[in-house]
DNA sequence: GTAGGGTTAG
């Protein structure tokens, strides 16, 4: 909230018939010193707008501007305001703001600018806050807003998450007549999505009238189901742009490109890799990164990396994808060397990258590795880790079972525990089987009022394995309580570029019969091979008989059982699931890869596992 | 001088 703002009616009245609208007096125009200053012709006013390439050259610019006296002349002022606001540079900012001040009449255009470079345009330091107050001393001042003004002061209310002064914005337009424009609308749709707020950006979207769409209303809205998670929707939407004959521009791709990376699109993602080569000359450096991430969390780490290598300006974004993938394929060793490649070529590591880089180090078992990287942090880079990476070193020490040193380390952390920290130790005391820790992790979690249902399943499940049966039924209320059934458990498979989504025991499938016909032949197979289904991890208190049936239709197999059916022999079967691996679906899953000759790659909610042969990645290590 | 974009965490 921006104090003070508040966007009265009388205001938006005046914005209704701005002065500037009306002739200005006669005095006011008489009193402009530059008319009686001698060179104000075209000439000055080109030597004036000879382009500024420094902070410095704007002063002596201007100075000169003052022995001529035509510093407050709109004219010859502009040029040096834009230099000042858009550069970017250190200190732009207090100078374009000072010219501005001296300007006697200052034009929707001058608001425009100063406004623009609050937001960033000149990617300088934001500050959103002061282009709204911006906003009402031109109410103030009677200049009417233009076209142009309302994409940056929209901006400015998504930067500040102000959803409400936005909403006031979209009455000044339609009170403007401008809410047919074409850039009005698109920022529109585009700071609704910012705001989080999907639906509303949806509507903007739909407002848009057939021949005033452009692909950057597209775009506004791919980008906001995008930020809202929403990546199906992105993916529909995408499709229905592509059907309605429009040309996907880079900005949709990319957009496209994150929620096939998000839903484990393997193949949609590949043949939008395909429509990019085809049709663009040169890709940039935020297509290659959304690339790189997208081959990562579909489970093709060498593509990923074929990218990667193929870049040619990688910059801290592109390493930070790289890093997160290797973290995600559990494979620490590679994420310490292109984190070492980071740093020699001159990239200094962000927080992104040091997630990354902590986190592969956690997943591979590198505690040594990791616990010098987190000092080489501090010390060599004097780096201050903020909570994620106190997460990060929890989960590392946690999971290689130094369980009480992470319990002290969450004690010890300066931002104080956070849930995440202690959701760490809870699931490395599920591997290490340490009940006592995990409940009291939990209690924690609880304390802090951010314990939630998979908290409690974790628990649960610890219970049912020590066949403790009351306590995991006590558990398993509870979870249910917390919402377990809202977020049910699911796994996806892609099959010729569509995803079929299963959830346990589902038998809503066309092709159910199919699939459990497929899963009665696996499981026989299995069996074959001297395979016995674990079923210490069911926590229910039912007959053996009754929990294999809940172990064999595991949402898992039943996608697995349809990616084999339904995909040609040998190919790779892609599995992506909310879910965490269980000990029993993992062995499952190796045997299936060993026995149909297949690869089987799953992503969990925590990492990948690619089975071949019978092996696993992780190395039974997650 | 206008709109639209990517990475991390549980």
């Amino acid at each position: 909230m921006v104090g003070g703002l508040v966007l009265s009616q009388a205001q938006t009245h005046q914005v209704a018939t701005p002065r500037t609208a009306a002739p200005a007096p006669a005095q006011a125009l008489e009193k402009r010193p530059w008319d009686q200053a001698q060179p104000c012709g075209t000439a000055a006013a080109a030597a004036a707008a000879v382009s500024v390439r420094s902070l410095d050259e704007v002063r002596k610019a201007h100075a000169r501007h003052i022995k001529l006296g035509v510093d407050r002349c709109p004219r010859h002022a502009r040029p040096l305001l834009a230099a000042c606001a858009l550069s970017g540079w250190p200190g732009g900012m207090e100078l374009a703001a000072s010219i501005f001040e001296s300007l006697v009449e200052p034009e929707a255009f001058d608001y425009n600018t100063l406004m623009r470079g609050h937001v960033g345009g000149g990617r300088g330091d934001r500050e959103p806050a002061a282009a709204l107050r911006l906003y009402v001393d031109m109410l103030e001042a009677g200049v009417g807003p233009d076209s142009y003004t309302f994409p940056f002061v929209l901006k400015a209310c998504a930067q500040l998450a102000s959803l409400q002064q936005g909403r006031q914005l979209q009455a000044h337009i339609e009170k403007l007549g401008l809410q047919h424009d074409e850039h009005v609308q698109n920022s529109l749709i585009s700071f609704y999505g910012k705001c989080g707020e999907p639906a509303m950006a949806r509507l903007a979207f739909d407002r848009v009238e057939d021949e005033e769409r452009t692909t950057a209303s597209w775009s506004a809205l791919l980008a906001a189901y995008t930020k809202a998670g929403l990546w199906g929707e992105c993916l529909e939407s995408f499709g229905a742009m592509v059907l309605d004959g429009w040309r996907p521009d880079e900005s949709s791709m990319v957009s496209a490109i994150s929620a096939c990376a998000h839903l484990g699109a393997f193949d949609v993602g590949r043949s939008i890799h395909c429509a990019l080569l085809r049709n663009t000359a040169r890709l940039n450096t935020i297509m290659q990164t959304s690339l790189v991430d997208m081959y990562a969390k579909c489970g093709s780490i060498e593509k990923a990396a074929a990218v990667f290598d193929a870049m040619d300006d990688k910059n801290a974004w592109a390493y930070s994808a790289m890093l997160s993938g290797l973290a995600l394929h559990g494979d620490g060793r590679k994420a310490l060397q292109v984190f070492d490649a980071m740093v020699r070529e001159g990239h200094a590591p962000d927080a992104a990258a040091y997630v990354g880089v902590l986190n592969a180090c956690s997943r591979a078992g590198l505690l040594e590795d990791g616990l010098r990287c987190f000092d080489r942090m501090r010390l060599e880079h004097k780096f201050a880790p903020n909570a994620q990476h106190y997460g990060c070193m929890v989960d590392l020490m946690a999971r290689a079972g130094r369980l009480d040193d992470a319990r002290a380390l969450i004690g010890s952390m300066p931002t104080g525990p956070t849930d995440t920290a202690w959701r760490s130790l809870l699931n490395a005391c599920r591997i290490h089987g340490d009940l006592d820790l995990a409940e009291s992790a939990l209690e924690e979690l609880r304390s802090l009022g951010a314990a939630n249902a998979g908290d409690y399943v974790i628990v649960a499940d610890m219970h049912a394995r020590a066949k403790n049966w009351a306590a995991a039924a006590a558990f398993r209320t509870e979870a249910v309580d917390w919402g377990l059934a809202q977020s049910p458990g699911f796994s996806a498979v892609e099959v010729r570029g569509e995803l079929h989504r299963f959830v346990s025991q589902d038998m809503s499938h066309p092709r159910t019969r199919d699939i459990y016909e497929m899963l009665h032949q696996m499981e026989w197979q299995l069996r074959f091979d001297g395979y016995r289904p674990d079923t210490s991890e069911v926590a229910l208190d039912v007959g053996e008989e009754e929990k294999r049936h809940v172990v064999a239709a595991h949402s898992q197999k039943l996608a697995m059982a349809f990616g084999l059916l339904s995909t040609p022999e040998g190919a790779p079967v892609r599995v992506v699931t909310n879910l965490r691996m269980s000990k029993e679906c993992h062995a499952y899953s190796a045997l299936i890869s060993e026995i149909f000759g297949r690869e089987i790659v799953i992503r969990d909610r925590n990492r990948l596992h690619r089975f071949r042969r019978g092996a696993c990645t992780c190395r039974d290590y997650w």
